[in-house]
RNA sequence: GGCGGCGUAGCCAAGUGGUAAGGCAAGGGUCUGCAAAACCCUAAUACCUCGGUUCGAUUCCGAGCGCCGCCUCCA
């Protein structure tokens, strides 16, 4: 397995430090607002990552930081008039209920900021006896120069930094390039007792003490966005070399950035929709396709359109799932026998044992998820073709066969896994509905189609489609308009 | 200015030293009481420009143009 590492700039053989674990460590939220649909890049291709990894057998151990005491979490509490704990919980709380309507799997561990400051105390204490680090006024600060690898992430060298000058002069710092690993309390601020005084920890502090507390001093992976490379994890590497003597990670991981309206997607720039709000409109799949039918390392743009065409490949896998298992009811399954196939099943046969090994190796070569998926439609539209030509009873289980593939390989992705029609609802409105198909059908049966076009027409008013299959009816609410997404939800 | 990335058909997007997956859209067909949907087929003469290496480059090298990111909080 291949993977990009970004401190070598090169494709790189992926060797974790213990053979068959991984350590993994992927960036987490500040929680001071819902997190916006460019946020959600990282959350979804390293959820994936760390799905595939176990999907080839590696057992991994996944951490990811709150940060829960931070200068936009004060500043969102000053002008909302309540505390900063108070934010810090709200939005902690609707990270994880995002998370969740995403399918993005909880990490292993997630530590919290504000329940790691005595890990953090010690940590600086650490640096600051081996001499990397100073206080000041209670300011205890990282001597960037005195750490001889810095820049190595983030290509650039502490002379270039300096001439660059845009760092902004602060006279409690011996140089302007070194950066808070404590910050000295302000009245009405978060803060905690320590050597320094009373105070909270810097930014870039919290991501090292908690990853190496958590995962050892070495970790496999690290992940985030392409803009947290300096200074953010350039420090990270810093303080935590620094502190440890080990090599802090091994392979570092960074995914380019959402855009929107030709810039990046960002809070500060204000051009951002929630998460939970696309989310909402055109359904969790929709949303993972959307960024996996990319490379992780490419930029890719937002809009409402592509929203909605990934919502429609989306559906055509289920459509076809859907198909299979229609099919599958209507006749008792014959094992299969390759001596009886056509020319098409056996071509069929083939792609089956091709499509596994080709997403694979897809995959393997630094998560290239545009090429996996790529692999999956075409073995979609194989079945599709065997089906729509007269199908052979003895090409059923190849059928069955794909549908289980379809799923299997779906699963790292967290594609596809859902039923494909909708089940029968539970709750009253759920079992009007079902009531109301029923009559239709009724009707139908006795040719009345005035009557059943007109409950079909009525129930579209309010919001539930219908579409008449073979033996039976299938609903929905409202994919026609723009409701949300039904059959991905599922 | 420094560092990094990108430029493939109408749109999105993989990939390769020997004329190039897939998705969406479009056109044609099949199916259906009707609707909607679905499925199949189809092409388009798709690889930013200019040089170089090569028998041969979209793929390697160089230059240029354009777009983006980082250099300040940011996924």
């Amino acid at each position: 397995m291949k993977l990009y590492n970004t401190l070598t700039r090169k494709s790189e053989e992926f060797v974790p430090l213990e053979p068959g674990r991984v350590k993994m460590y992927v960036c987490g939220p500040t929680v001071y607002d819902y997190f916006h649909i460019g946020n959600a890049r990282p959350f979804i291709v390293f959820d994936v990552f760390r799905r595939y990894l176990e999907y080839r057998g590696y057992r991994v151990t996944l951490a990811q930081n709150i940060t829960d005491v931070d200068d936009k979490i004060i500043n969102k509490a000053t002008s909302e008039g309540i505390a900063a704990q108070e934010v810090a919980r709200r939005y902690t709380e609707a990270y994880f209920e995002d998370l969740e309507r995403l399918d993005i799997h909880r990490a292993d561990v997630q530590p919290r900021a504000t329940e790691t400051i005595p890990q953090m105390i010690e940590f600086i204490q650490r640096l600051i006896d081996k001499g990397y680090a100073y206080d000041h006024d209670g300011n205890v600060y990282f001597r960037v120069r005195k750490f001889k690898n810095y820049g190595q992430l983030s290509g650039k060298s502490v002379d270039q930094l300096k001439s660059g000058a845009r760092v902004a002069v602060d006279e409690r710092k011996e140089d302007p390039l070194d950066f808070a690993l404590w910050k000295a309390a302000k009245p009405g601020e978060p803060s905690w007792p320590s050597p320094w005084g009373e105070g909270r920890p810097g930014w870039h502090l919290e991501c090292s003490v908690m990853a190496t507390s958590i995962l050892g001093d070495t970790l496999d992976i690290h992940a985030g966005g392409t803009d947290l490379i300096f200074p953010h994890h350039e420090n990270e590497i810093a303080q935590s070399e620094a502190a440890t003597g080990q090599r802090f990670v091994r392979y570092w991981m960074h995914n380019e950035l959402l855009h929107f309206e030709g810039e990046k997607m960002s809070k500060s720039l204000g051009n951002f929709e929630y998460a939970r709000e696309i989310t909402e409109r055109y359904g969790p799949e929709a949303v993972r396709y959307f960024y996996l039918a990319k490379h992780y390392r490419t930029p890719i743009s937002f809009s409402h359109r592509a929203m909605a065409e990934a919502r429609r490949a989306v559906e055509r896998v289920y459509r076809l799932l859907e198909e299979i298992e229609s099919q599958a009811q209507s006749a008792a399954e014959p094992e299969l026998n390759e001596a009886q196939l056509s020319e098409r099943g056996r071509a069929l046969l083939g792609k089956l044992s091709q499509t596994r090994e080709a997403f694979i190796s897809h995959m393997d070569d630094d998560f290239n998820t545009a090429g996996a998926l790529g692999q999956l439609f075409e073995l979609v539209r194989e079945l599709n073709l065997c089906i729509s030509e007269d199908l052979q009873p003895a090409e059923l289980p190849l059928l069955r066969a794909g549908e289980q593939l379809i799923r299997e390989l779906g699963r790292p992705l967290g594609l596809f896994q859902g039923a494909p029609w909708q089940e029968v609802q539970e709750g009253l409105q759920g079992e009007l509905i079902e009531l109301l198909i029923e009559v239709r059908s009724q009707l139908r049966i006795k040719r009345e189609y005035q009557l059943a076009d007109e409950i079909r027409q009525r129930l579209s008013r309010l919001g539930v489609e219908l579409k008449d299959q073979d033996r039976r009816t299938l609903w929905s609410y409202g994919t026609a308009s723009q409701g949300s997404d039904e059959r991905a939800r599922a």
